[in-house]
DNA sequence: GCGGAAATAT
DNA sequence: CATATTTCCG
């Protein structure tokens, strides 16, 4: 009786979820928050690509943990592609359980911390609220929205006297004790989906990763994710975004393609 | 601890 | 100056 609906809310999910073709040329993973700022260079598809680079930072020798405890998690871009993830998590769990840690979870991004989404939600409600006002008008959204502008906002999001989204609940999130994958045990070629952090100290070398740190410290999270069907991953070179004489860390995401 | 808005920071 | 992060408060 029930047993339908249990298999069927997952597929139900995936219907009702993004595209997949919208999905497809994203790739959707930010490194680990712990430190890690990994350095993926997949070029073709061969699965021996043991591009396994494990650099640590450079160990201070005065007694500096390697440890990234102290390390400060590099600014985050909001790319049209993570922006459309997050419209499509609030857009699906309704403007009730729009909140940071459900649209985290939903997600699930790789990296992606309750204070980024907390972050952009509120940039995002204050986007929707001036688009509101100057509806007929011109007024509110101007050249600086593009980002939130490459989205659509699906329903009424702001428009709580309408009917949320009972209709559909999103089951919050699948624990990955369904479809696990096993152990996984060094994460090393497995991990990089789409990785995207960029570390620059040193320059690239013509597109070859040197021996940057690739470092995924990142184990048992309390709760795993599971990702609507197989979003293929696909990383390139990070953007450089270079300043005046100095290094700097930038966390972004970059799409393969863009349709 | 979490969500939301304001205050800093980059 | 735009935008992401940090701080503060309920």
């Amino acid at each position: 009786m029930r047993e339908e609906e249990d298999s069927n809310w997952f597929t139900k999910w995936e219907e009702e979820l993004p595209s997949p073709e919208e999905l497809i040329p994203l790739t959707q993973s930010l490194i680990t928050p712990d430190l890690a700022i990994a350095f993926d260079l997949r070029t073709t598809n061969t699965n021996s690509g043991q591009v396994n680079s494990t650099a640590e930072f450079a160990a201070d020798s005065t007694g500096d943990e390697p440890t990234a405890r102290t390390l400060k998690r590099p600014r985050l871009v909001w790319t049209p592609q993570l922006h459309k993830r997050f419209v499509d998590a609030v857009a699906h769990l309704g403007i009730k359980n729009a909140v940071p840690k459900t649209i985290m979870q939903l997600m699930s991004v790789d990296g992606l911390t309750r204070e980024n989404v907390a972050s952009h939600l509120q940039k995002y409600r204050l986007y929707l609220k001036r688009m509101q006002s100057g509806a007929g008008n011109n007024a509110g959204v101007g050249d600086s929205d593009h980002l939130f502008a490459s989205s659509h906002v699906p329903t009424h999001f702001l428009n709580p006297t309408s009917r949320q989204n009972s209709d559909h609940f999103i089951p919050s999130f699948v624990p990955i004790s369904t479809l696990q994958q096993h152990h996984q045990q060094q994460q090393s070629q497995f991990l990089h989906r789409g990785i995207a952090a960029v570390n620059f100290t040193s320059p690239v070398n013509n597109g070859k990763v040197m021996d940057q740190s690739l470092f995924l410290a990142r184990q048992n999270q309390q709760q795993q994710v599971i990702r609507p069907s197989s979003l293929h991953l696909h990383s390139q070179v990070a953007n450089h975004t270079e300043e005046s004489g100095g290094a700097k860390t930038v966390l972004t995401l970059f799409p393969t393609r863009n349709d």
